[in-house]
DNA sequence: CTAGAATACGAGAGATTCCTCAGCTTTTGC
DNA sequence: GCAAAAGCTGAGGAATCTCTCGTATTCTAG
């Protein structure tokens, strides 16, 4: 949910079931029409149509084009922070936690790669969204350098930093190739990043 | 330069000095505009302001917004394709050419980090540049697997698969902490890019 | 059933952007 | 010194796009 104080801020909260599914509709719309078409092209007209409706309700859920875009940015966001949360809460052994881990991030970014291309790299990131980014980040960065510290196998060294790179090597190889690369499938994808980390903090 | 026949290609061939001038001042100042503005708030009146021209000329020498980037981008793939296929040129030992090309990659990339950006993540990146990027990171990639193939000291595994993870590795760490990453300047960064990738092929 | 609240509609105002073109200035070749 | 070629200018045409607002429709409470 994005703040309470903020020109992307939705409009309205919905009084009537009717409006709740309008309101579901536009986002819904507005995510198959950003990833068809890109930011620019991914019009308000365009994504009215796309809901099949007009583009004065659109602007009564919505203050303007970027407060739907936020809350789709959002939703992504929260959606992996809770899974990272999830996969990482206990302490593990890294031929646990890590093999998790890379699955369930390449399962979330393959979900609709070009969707999240638009929303993270082509469209302008507005403050919410960013200040949103680095927190969750900066907790999967913290949840990993627990668990290294943690390992008793591990050889001690700067966890800091290391997590910084493990965070940033799987983020950064899953965004690379999520979609459909030519002959590289989610499970081959899988296995290499495991094999990187692995040998990288071993 | 642009391929012969592509809506992207600049208009004319300078034929007096003024020209030749006018253009790379278009094309410096269209970098300091896309860098500083984004791609959509880059606008060719802006580019020609910036430059100390009337918009008229501008499109004397571009046919439209697009061509211009795609200039800036073609220039950025050549230089890094010459740097790589130099680096990487004869065989040696991994030990020798990978903090090189390290080196290299990360001080191609924290030239402009934000035009860089801007010009292969934000604008749209019309065929002619999506090409010339394929093929270079392709040869790039097929260097890459010569030399570790190559080398004695790794054992004989998919060079092909590891070369492939090896270059987008390398990219992605490189383009993710381009610019300046508090409490990470350009020496921590080769040298975490150099353990990591080490580790992995050895 | 009815009145008022909530929701939906869509023409078009206002703003921006890309790019053209007719005329003007500078350079070049002789 | 002059004519032709090359280069430069900038007002504004044409095409979008975002977002508003007056009106119409649907829902809900009593």
């Amino acid at each position: 949910m994005p703040p309470a104080r903020s020109p992307y801020r939705p409009r309205k909260t919905p009084r009537q079931q009717r409006a709740w599914q309008t309101r579901r509709r536009i986002e819904q719309a507005a995510a198959r029409v950003f990833a068809r078409h890109g930011y620019a092209s991914g019009t308000t007209d365009r994504i009215a149509e796309e809901a099949g409706l007009s583009i004065g309700s659109l602007y009564q859920y919505f203050p303007n084009k970027d407060a739907i875009l936020v809350v789709l940015a959002q939703a992504h966001l929260e959606q992996t922070a809770e899974t990272v949360r999830a996969v990482l809460a206990e302490p593990r052994p890294l031929r646990l936690w890590l093999p998790e881990l890379t699955r369930a991030l390449v399962r979330v970014h393959a979900e609709d790669p070009r969707l999240h291309q638009v929303l993270f790299e082509q469209a302008p990131r507005p403050p919410d969204v960013l200040v949103r980014f680095h927190q969750a980040e900066g907790e999967a960065v913290a949840a990993v350098e627990r668990l290294l510290r943690a390992d008793p196998d591990l050889a001690p060294r700067d966890h800091g930093r290391q997590a910084r790179f493990v965070v940033a090597t799987m983020e950064s190889l899953v965004h690379r190739f999520a979609g459909d690369e030519p002959g590289l499938d989610a499970a081959a994808l899988e296995r290499e990043i495991i094999t990187i980390v692995t040998r990288y903090v071993a």
